[in-house]
DNA sequence: TATTATGTTAACTATATGGTTAAAATAGTT
DNA sequence: AACTATTTTAACCATATAGTTAACATAATA
């Protein structure tokens, strides 16, 4: 038999809501609505609204997180990888999908570490190599050649993720507050950001 | 008589149950235990939990968005004000107070632009200069100065912001997946930052 | 076709939760 | 002290919601 359509039209519809509302603002009957299911049929594949969540944050949050980094191990200039790095972010991030899901990441993880921290770092481990200590490679390396200065891995990633993170993270704010409503030229500004990022980056690193 | 403080406790559990779960996932009782007060004063000070959170909302937002922009209307060099504006950023955030309260209004903001992008605005409207147009004129200097080369105001704006907020945010995330559950590292990376931040931003618009 | 495993439904339950109320306590005022 | 206004409490209510169940339907299998 193995009706998949059912399952796969909760999980599409839970992740709708959930993005959308977060796992306690979440309604179960909202998310049987959605996939146009009866509310049992949820419990009868997923057994309980936290194990739903889990099914939904174990999809999504590779997603935005450690898949993106492929980049880092391709054979590319760092100045490339950073360029394709950030291309990357910011086109999964714009998409109205995906929009929604850094935010809800970071609840979760801040509101229950320990149940959800295990599943990040899962998939991140089930990367095949280590993007800092491929970062630190590619650094020293252009450190060398005299193009950059030498800056921290650490540092030099969490500033790109963040750069590219939080003003999606933050565009109501910004469509209201910064650009006083004009809602296209805050999505603009974020599109632009495919170019702006990398060269912000690149002129704070490279050598005079 | 005037009960002031049965009013402050409630609101001050209120600040802290609401930063920790959010509005959805906060109880009325759990806020009315925090403040060791009867629940039935919940709704005698503050009609009801949406009213309540608005007027913690109100409170804090102002905290970590405009207030702190201050310091771009004091009488100082870009590079100056850059500096003292991520160093009090990160003061301000690495609190353990106010640690979450960016999340808290960025998700609030999301689900509910309609009801809380006006408390934003407001209290952004209440500064008594445009911080966007100030930081237009100190970049125009410097550029005519030959210290800097053009950046948006805009852009270098919500670039600040960005590198100071998100990792705040992402800190649970950083902790367990950047820094393979090494806590000190972590904190002692976000305290540094004070310094970091304002280096690589510098670093990206001086004039070589 | 009879049997079995899987999938689906409507009705139900238990409980958690926001909100109400009426009485009691406390403080201010005359 | 008597009276009034404010504050506090415990008990209560209505409802929303996650989860259950038992009957029913559908497809696979023998």
């Amino acid at each position: 038999m193995e009706k998949e359509s059912t399952k796969k039209q909760i999980l599409e519809a839970a992740q709708k809501v959930f993005t959308e509302v977060g796992l306690d603002g979440a309604r179960m009957q909202k998310i049987a609505d959605e996939a146009d299911v009866n509310k049992a049929m949820l419990h009868y594949y997923f057994k309980s609204k936290n194990k739903l969540f889990k099914r939904v944050f174990r999809i999504i949050a590779p997603k935005v997180f450690p898949e993106i980094l492929q980049v880092l191990n391709k054979d590319m200039s760092l100045f490339e990888k950073i360029e394709k790095l950030v291309d990357n972010y910011i086109t999964v991030l714009i998409n109205n999908n995906n929009e929604k899901i850094p935010l809800l990441i970071l609840n979760e993880l801040n509101k229950n570490p320990d149940e959800f921290s295990d599943i990040m770092l899962e998939s991140f481990n089930s990367l095949d190599f280590d993007p800092l200590k491929e970062l630190e490679k590619d650094i020293q390396e252009e450190v060398l050649a005299g193009k950059i200065r030498y800056i921290d891995p650490q540092e030099l990633l969490i500033n790109i993720i963040s750069m590219c993170i939080f003003p999606v993270c933050a565009k109501t704010f910004l469509q209201k507050v910064i650009f006083k409503g004009e809602k296209d030229k805050c999505q603009q500004f974020l599109i632009t950001r495919r170019e702006t990022i990398p060269k912000f980056i690149i002129n704070s690193i490279k050598s005079d």
